[in-house]
DNA sequence: ATCGGTATCGATACCGGTACCGATACCAGT
DNA sequence: ACTGGTATCGGTACCGGTATCGATACCGAT
């Protein structure tokens, strides 16, 4: 007897019909109290879990949110989803991950696969996805949140913050702490594009004050140890910078070890800045310049976002949730 | 017409049944090459992506993987996941993520809730569960692997490795290396069960050897700067201490940080061990003693193995893969 | 001309639920 | 006694696919 208990087993099991199981499963009203309890004792009892492929193409509805992010390895990007899923706790929706890898192609893919779950609404990462891409989206007709970034254009809701926006607040910043003698380190560009953006904001800056920079990109992955090696390789070449702003708090951290291993005082002789916020920071405590973001509240917000559009009729009133990250200037600060 | 497209829309402006549009989508041989053809165009123009819900309803199959971890915070379950997406890529199937928070109840609750979408099999994270879920993975008839850990009752298949060993073999390592005075550091044990198992490993050795060891416990955040806040109390209320192991490399790297800043010489005076091999001990190359595990492995390689049990019906010889930490002394080694 | 075999396709019956509507019983009000 | 309303339930028709089997056409072989 293996096979999978069904709703006409419960119905079995309790004396009523198939129709009365189900809605006193659901907690429909139109049950008798007396039933609805035998009922809930007789699927307990012989073990039955719904079917949600069922329920979800007999209802037209399913209770999955679609959730999709770059990459796992980022620590980043797991927080989000765990705001998603804390978001989500509790409301009877559940998500569903899917990773792209940086890749378009793999992106369209994953969209496509998800929507043939029918899912009630889709949380994606980024705003740069392929024409064919939003055009599934959009006409799948659920919630479509896209979430961390706000530079582009929207397709439906947008959770997140500018990050050409950060990276120009930090060059202000580092620049009005004195620094004159930029270096620039990042890993990945080519695939990670708000780093790409962050970059651009904070070079934009430099280049209106007439400070020049000098350039390091390392190599796709972006790791405590690429930002040593890396670290160590621009400050040989140029002895003389302050400041080395590096694509994320990772590689920033990994320049770190390598300037206090070596002696080199953080921040009075260099500075170093970063992004994100990361707990790894904690470590040496105020030493690395940082952009705080609230990828946690990103994720929870989002989630709730889908859950009232999907709740109320009405529309909510802004589809476009703009944050800002908290720059931390630790010991840099005058 | 926001109504999504079916079949019967794609059979229409191909100029065919419904089930040759099926046939002719899914590449089934009963179809001439021209109606093929010309279904599959006519799909691509009026955009059609199909229901795995009606599908997998039908056909009594999915091909969805199910994958439950504790925790998206601590990396090294992401790349676990990213493991098992690696494995399942080209393989047609998909996992779908289900997070406890290291609560039972939510993991019984996640796994009803999986299991009703029919998964074709599903990798859950430890040897714990409770006798309730072991309950419904066992009768939901599908492949089952538990991953990460060994220590205890198999359900199914096995992927992982015995952390009790795990925390002996570094306690013979460090003790090996001439250490004598011992101290232990350790978050979030209640829920952490493996970390728990790892410390009654090492205890046990120590034990063995007629050694005592100081212990300090912290909170539920296993995080660097607690690691560093909680070194920094041991070393002051311990001054003699000449080695910590700590629950995990993160706590572990915290110690470090407070040690290089405060010049305990790491380490010739306090050796510091921590577990899993994280990117982040590349930092400090060398002075953190760990032990590597292959996360990412044991994620890639339970889906593979998922997905044979599926393809194949004879069994897998093995169901049970053992795999083997490597200790990494770093400096520490003479 | 008849036959069997193969290639191609369509009609029908499901899969396991839910939406919808109709049936029944029972009660109070007139 | 008859009517209308409410509470509770069951029958039926789907949801959008797939499995199965039967129908048709066409071929070469007898």
């Amino acid at each position: 007897m293996k096979k999978n208990k069904t709703l006409i087993d419960v119905a079995a099991a309790a004396g009523v019909s198939k129709m009365t199981a189900s809605r006193a499963l659901r907690g429909s009203k139109d049950v008798s109290n007396e039933s609805k309890i035998r009922v809930i004792e007789a699927a307990k009892k012989i073990g039955y879990f719904g079917n949600h492929l069922a329920a979800s193409l007999s209802s037209a509805r399913s209770d999955l949110i679609g959730v999709i992010v770059p990459s796992l390895t980022n620590i980043v990007f797991p927080q989000v989803m765990s705001g998603i899923s804390d978001g989500l706790l509790g409301t009877g929706f559940q998500p569903a991950f899917g990773v792209t890898d940086y890749n378009l192609n793999r992106e369209y893919e994953l969209v496509a696969r998800m929507l043939s779950w029918r899912p009630a609404g889709m949380i994606i990462t980024g705003m740069e996805q392929s024409d064919q891409t939003r055009q599934l989206l959009i006409e799948a007709d659920i919630p479509i949140v896209q979430v961390m970034d706000t530079d582009g254009d929207a397709i439906d809701y947008v959770v997140g913050f500018s990050h050409q926006t950060a990276g120009a607040d930090m060059a202000e910043a580092l620049i009005g702490a004195g620094r004159t003698r930029f270096g620039y380190i990042g890993c990945n560009l080519e695939s990670d594009l708000r780093a790409t953006k962050r970059k651009q904001g904070f070079f934009d800056v430099l280049k209106s004050h007439d400070i020049k920079i000098k350039i390091l990109l390392g190599g796709i992955v972006s790791s405590v140890g690429e930002g040593r090696r890396l670290t160590q390789e621009l400050l040989n070449q140029n002895p003389d910078l302050d400041c080395i702003y590096f694509s994320n708090d990772d590689i920033a951290f990994g320049g770190l070890c390598y300037c206090i291993e070596t002696g080199i005082l953080v921040p009075n002789l260099v500075a170093l800045a970063g992004f994100n916020g990361l707990g790894i920071l904690q470590g040496f405590p105020g030493l690395i310049a940082t952009s705080i973001t609230q990828r946690h509240d990103i994720g929870r917000v989002s989630a709730e976002i889908v859950i009232q559009s999907l709740q109320s009729f009405k529309q909510l009133k802004s589809r476009h949730l703009q944050m800002q990250p908290t720059i931390d200037l630790g010991a840099l600060k005058k």
